[in-house]
DNA sequence: ACCTGAACACCGTTCAAGT
DNA sequence: ACCTGAACACCGTTCAAGT
């Protein structure tokens, strides 16, 4: 939270400008970090020591603003080690900066993940090193895509539950009703406790590795069934 | 849309009450259905041909709506075979059920998913089930609770893909800068034209096969490895 | 008990007015 | 060009007042 360096700013334009998309998109970030603030252009403004009406000369409006924002979350997250190592293998560091650089904004990952993404050159760098890493290593050429959606729908579903409080799944209500989820909860309390992480970040790394495994071998098998969409 | 029976009804209390849980629900669905639409008390007030503040005497507020909305999505995503069927198998009509009855409520979805679950019995049964099965087919105790949550993971953050535009991941901008994802993405599409599903329901299905095979053969794995939560 | 109507403290966005 | 200040059309929530 910046204070405003001069609250009492008289009105007209400032001799430098006060203002930049860096200053805010920092600020937006500054905010977004903290838990239960609700994420606001006023808030944003008295962040910044300024009106509200003033980011519009920057922002066309709040979601223009969220776009930036996500462009530099991914750019943050980056190269891997795509080119020296099988996708299999560079995917997994680059599961984890992203499920952390998106996560580690709660009062805007709902937003992120919601807002369309309108065609970002970062974003789509990043999927193309990853495309080319599978392509290089024999993935069939049919399944690139839908393995990259599929691992990101899996990675920001992730950093929504790591948002989620901690006990979020524990049944404490009628434990007795429960009886196998109860169980099953403790001794995965049990087992968290020999490691240095948050139950959250477990299962992450959990289901990732097991995604990566499934991803891999359905790159090698034959076909894949389902029902057809009118028959859901 | 339901419009309103009585528009200048007169102020005080009605002979026979003209609200109820089930029809503010029932008009939130319907609110919530409509894609761009937003979902706002003032609205669904609107929409009952009511003054919003004629909700707070059935919901303490709008978190505590949007709960009792989750709390009945759930109790229809309902049981699956899992008495019968393994948990492998059974868990798959479970897993379509869930994303389609969470995605089809575009208005919502972010907000059910970002809401803590507030110890919801509907849930809590539901889990319930799928983590008997798992014990019953022998799977370690110790890893059900992530294999469930990673499962939801994967499922709302596939609802939440299925609510972006179509062609969201098509590189339009540089196809030149980006040629192995470029044609990776047609590639995708052409296999897509075989098959009478969206491209969202096809990445779908592939990551929940590949997912759940990776989490089967991680209940008879020895151990996962990973860094510590202060190495990341 | 169940709803209206007014009130309160907010939003995001637009735009004339100042320098 | 860059910001203020006022204005607009909204929010969610509270609460006295009516029947």
């Amino acid at each position: 939270m910046t204070t405003a360096p001069d609250a009492h700013r008289s009105a007209g334009r400032p001799r430098t400008a006060v203002l930049s998309r860096e200053r805010i998109l920092a600020a937006a970030f500054a905010l977004a970090d903290v838990r239960g603030g609700d994420f606001t252009l006023a808030a944003l403004a008295r962040s910044l020591g300024v009106r509200p009406s003033a980011l519009h000369h920057y922002f066309a409006g709040k979601d223009e603003l969220i776009a930036g924002m996500r462009g530099q979350l991914t750019s943050r997250v980056g190269d891997h080690g795509f080119d020296t190592l099988p996708w299999h293998e560079a995917i997994i560091p680059w599961a984890r900066t992203y499920r952390v650089t998106f996560g580690a904004h709660p009062g805007i990952v709902a937003a992120l993940a919601t807002l369309p993404v309108a065609d970002e050159p970062e974003s789509m760098l990043d999927y193309e090193r990853i495309a080319r890493a599978m392509h290089r290593d024999g993935y069939p050429e049919h399944r690139i895509v839908p393995a990259i959606v599929a691992l990101e729908s899996f990675i920001i579903g992730s950093a929504l539950d790591s948002l989620t409080p901690e006990d979020n799944l524990r049944p404490v209500s009628a434990p007795d009703r429960t009886p196998h989820l109860t169980s099953a909860e403790e001794a995965a309390r049990a087992q968290l406790r020999t490691h240095d992480r948050s139950a959250a970040t477990e299962t992450f790394e959990f289901g990732l590795a097991a995604l990566v495994a499934g991803l891999r071998a359905a790159g090698t098998a034959a076909t894949v069934s389902g029902p057809t969409e009118s028959g859901v």
